[in-house]
DNA sequence: AGTGCGGCCTGTCCGC
DNA sequence: TGCGGACAGGCCGCAC
């Protein structure tokens, strides 16, 4: 399930591939995604030539010079680079047939992902305007978190995971990062202390950019470009360990829902 | 404005 | 063994 560490892993190993390569035309196997693949995208991408590929959040941007298309993995989504007579299996949407005989792929099984295109300036789009500071720039710190955090009563987890509040930290990396500056999930963003919150920040940055470094993590069905899993698992404390020992304490790790999803702690270590 | 929740979708796992 | 149902996930968009 691509959080920030998978879509950036996607990003660094999709753009070689097709950076500087023209657009021959593009297919449409299935259409119907979170929002249906707009005709604008196949009609002008079609010779269109891919000038860079950026990342804002988990949004992929692949810039052309006709527009940007805007990519969402959703929670199943995959891009990989094939040979372009390679056959698409279950689940292969969207092709972008590249000069040079490869294609850009889209598999997203549950279609909880996008393909967008805009020909205007992509940051100023709705879906990305009011998003929140990357975690990993100077922008996102304790300071930022603990000015936000005032009054609010939401527990910290749901602010955390709140993409106005800082973006890319999703479910995993939410629960290891809270573990890892010792507060406990279901804490109000506006009790945790400003101390904390310079913890939290620096866990974070730490979390992502260590998952981002070995390829993000691997729980069902996320891949690489290469078709390589992540490996980031071993390196996961919580998620997903419940009643296995904390790593810090030795104590059971616990799961509880927090805002309508599944949250991993230690109790005896997170307050 | 902040908060909570429904809905989208399919593969996987569990219990009967 | 087969089957139904719960669940997982990101995140928009709505209702309070």
């Amino acid at each position: 399930m691509p959080e920030l560490p998978e879509v950036e892993t996607t990003r660094r190993g999709v753009r070689p591939h097709v950076e500087g390569r023209r657009i021959e035309r593009v297919v449409v196997r299935d259409g119907r995604l979170r929002w249906p693949v707009p005709r604008s995208l196949v009609r002008e991408l079609a010779g269109a030539t891919i000038r860079c590929v950026e990342r804002r959040a988990k949004y992929l941007l692949f810039r052309t010079d006709r527009g940007t298309v805007i990519a969402h993995l959703g929670m199943s989504g995959s891009l990989r680079v094939v040979p372009a007579a390679t056959p698409p299996r279950t689940h292969d949407h969207v092709d972008l047939v590249l000069d040079g005989g490869q294609l850009l792929r889209l598999r997203d099984p549950r279609r909880f992902g996008c393909l967008l295109f805009t020909r205007g300036d992509p940051l100023a789009h709705p879906l990305l305007k009011d998003l929140g500071p990357e975690p990993l720039s100077s922008e996102f710190d304790g300071g930022h978190l603990f000015r936000r955090a005032r009054g609010r009563t939401a527990a910290v987890k749901s602010f955390l995971m709140d993409a106005s509040t800082v973006v890319g930290v999703g479910n995993i990396y939410a629960s290891e990062s809270l573990w890892r500056a010792a507060i406990a999930p279901r804490r109000r963003a506006g009790r945790v202390t400003r101390l904390q919150c310079d913890a939290l920040a620096a866990a974070v940055k730490k979390v992502l950019s260590e998952a981002i470094e070995v390829g993000g993590t691997t729980l069902r069905d996320f891949q690489k470009v290469d078709g390589e899993p992540g490996r980031f698992n071993p390196s996961l404390a919580v998620y997903d360990r419940t009643g296995r020992p904390c790593p810090r304490c030795g104590a059971p790790i616990r799961s509880a829902r927090v805002g309508q999803r599944s949250a991993f702690f230690c109790s005896r270590c997170q307050k």
